[in-house]
DNA sequence: ACTATTAATCGTATATTTGCGATATAAGAT
DNA sequence: ATCTTATATCGCAAATATACGATTAATAGT
């Protein structure tokens, strides 16, 4: 595209459309799914469960965490990773409060 | 890619991806929003809120109603849309299950 | 220092998304 | 029937995302 406009709307239709972006790819839910269930940290346990390669979920882990919903550690020669459980909390009430609201104003049906 | 493995994952992972996907975007953000405050249907209103051309407005509705995020109807020359708030309490529903529920056992911090 | 292990990064191919102008379609108004 | 208005679709260009193998980096153990 000539100029993408992402930059023309408002910083929290921004923020909630970048943290819906990175939910956005199967492989990132289910990492999540990992993350959630064996709290303590992963790494490479997850290449082992998803079928994808070892640079593939490297790049998945990247772009969660860019994203805020995951926090990174080195640990020895391996990578820690678990849920970043606050940014988790603010986005969810942020997509709630941007919503709900106004859902049960509007209760009736249209169309 | 040589190959998309979107459907090696689970059907709800796909689920949820495909709804965060919809979401990904702060003009579907700001599209639902405009629709939610609203209520009552809209159509080319949007064009002239957002700045966006009209054709690509009406990509983004596409992909929100393929979704199942919003619903749409023809109203004489215009087409009218709506949230479809009951695929929002649904997907709104799987998010938190998938997430919350673990959360309350491992609230400790790792890495 | 050398080796093994683990993870990140690079380079590349392909697919998908985003955006727009131009065109087509559909319905109401004249 | 024609014109106007509103929306959808087509075709294209450019940007991003997805996936992988190969390579690099970083550390622990020997």
């Amino acid at each position: 595209m000539a100029n993408h406009k992402k930059e023309e709307f408002t910083q929290k239709e921004q923020d909630l459309a970048a943290f819906a972006k990175a939910m956005a790819h199967p492989a990132r839910i289910a990492i999540l799914k990992v993350l959630a269930q064996r709290n303590e940290c992963i790494c490479g346990e997850i290449v082992e469960i998803l079928p994808l390669a070892q640079s593939t979920i490297s790049q998945h882990l990247k772009e969660l965490k860019n994203a805020g919903l995951i926090d990174g550690a080195v640990d020895g020669p391996r990578s820690c990773y678990c849920i970043n459980w606050k940014a988790f909390e603010k986005f969810n009430y942020e997509f709630t409060s941007l919503f709900n609201n106004l859902k049960l104003k509007n209760e009736k049906a249209c169309c």
